[in-house]
DNA sequence: GTTCTAGAAC
DNA sequence: GTTCTAGAAC
């Protein structure tokens, strides 16, 4: 089988057989999995698993395929996605505080034209820095205002939507619509500076995640010393109104 | 999706 | 001469 359905084979296969280098988590709807090719710090891919005959691999095969059959079921695949990479989500900000002491954006979408065949949406940090990301398409495919990358906000408010709005969206599902996105020139998702190659791009985007990862740990500086200050303040109120009494007012203060 | 590499771009 | 891209093969 080729490297193209691997996804298709894991949404298949029961998840304790799965490596854990490869499946994060799972649930009954779910698996959660390490992108193999990372394209930012963090990368997650969530698979809606097969479960015959109603979730079979030719409905799941990719976001077109998805919701151009029922509409009820392809709200409900999508719900499950959306709330499982809720939790990655939180997940991923609990180790960007632990290894970074800060967070940053963290952007859920699905790809207009994907070439791994079975459904998966993108759980993928707002930074872009990785060395698994070489080429224009890497790029542009995760570039959070060229449309290529599709929000799952977005897609979510489809459904929302009157029907004509909703097949009309579900037509520009069509790869020819949105492989030419692919082909843009490449700006910066940060400041929108056009850079003439890959090579430049990845130095400026370093530098622009170098740039905020001193302006969090700044304000973060900042906010432990307004703390420090507040306590500060408010024991020493309480020790002034409790006369001295050291140990209760530490008590309160932390309270 | 990646790897490889010819030839375009510099 | 070296760097970089983009298309074929997998």
């Amino acid at each position: 089988m080729s490297n193209l359905a691997i996804l298709q084979r894991y949404a298949r296969t029961s998840p304790e057989a799965l490596p854990a280098s490869i499946l994060f988590k799972h649930s009954a709807r779910n698996l959660v999995i390490f992108d193999a090719f990372p394209k930012a710090i963090f990368h997650f891919l969530i698979l809606p698993r097969i479960q015959e005959p109603r979730l079979n691999a030719d409905v799941l095969t990719d976001l077109r395929t998805l919701v151009s059959g029922d509409k009820e079921l392809a709200k409900e695949v999508i719900t499950s996605l959306e709330e499982e990479a809720k939790e990655v989500k939180k997940e991923i900000e609990d180790e960007m505080v632990d290894r970074y002491g800060f967070k940053w954006d963290v952007w859920t979408g699905f790809h207009g034209a994907p070439s791994m065949v079975h459904l998966h949406l993108h759980v993928i940090s707002a930074d872009l820095c990785s060395d698994k990301l070489k080429t224009k398409k890497h790029y542009n495919s995760f570039h959070p205002k060229l449309g290529f990358f599709m929000h799952m906000e977005e897609v979510l408010s489809w459904f929302e939507a009157d029907p004509t709005f909703f097949s009309a969206r579900v037509k520009q599902l069509k790869p020819s619509k949105s492989e030419p996105l692919l082909k843009e020139k490449l700006f910066c998702f940060h400041c929108e500076a056009e850079m003439k190659n890959m090579p430049s791009l990845k130095a400026h985007l370093q530098e622009e995640w170098n740039k905020l990862e001193k302006r969090r740990k700044e304000s973060a500086k900042r906010k432990r010393k307004l703390d420090e200050l507040r306590q500060a303040a408010s024991q020493s109120v309480t020790s002034d109104d409790s006369q001295g009494d050291s140990s209760t007012s530490s008590k309160k203060a932390k309270s």
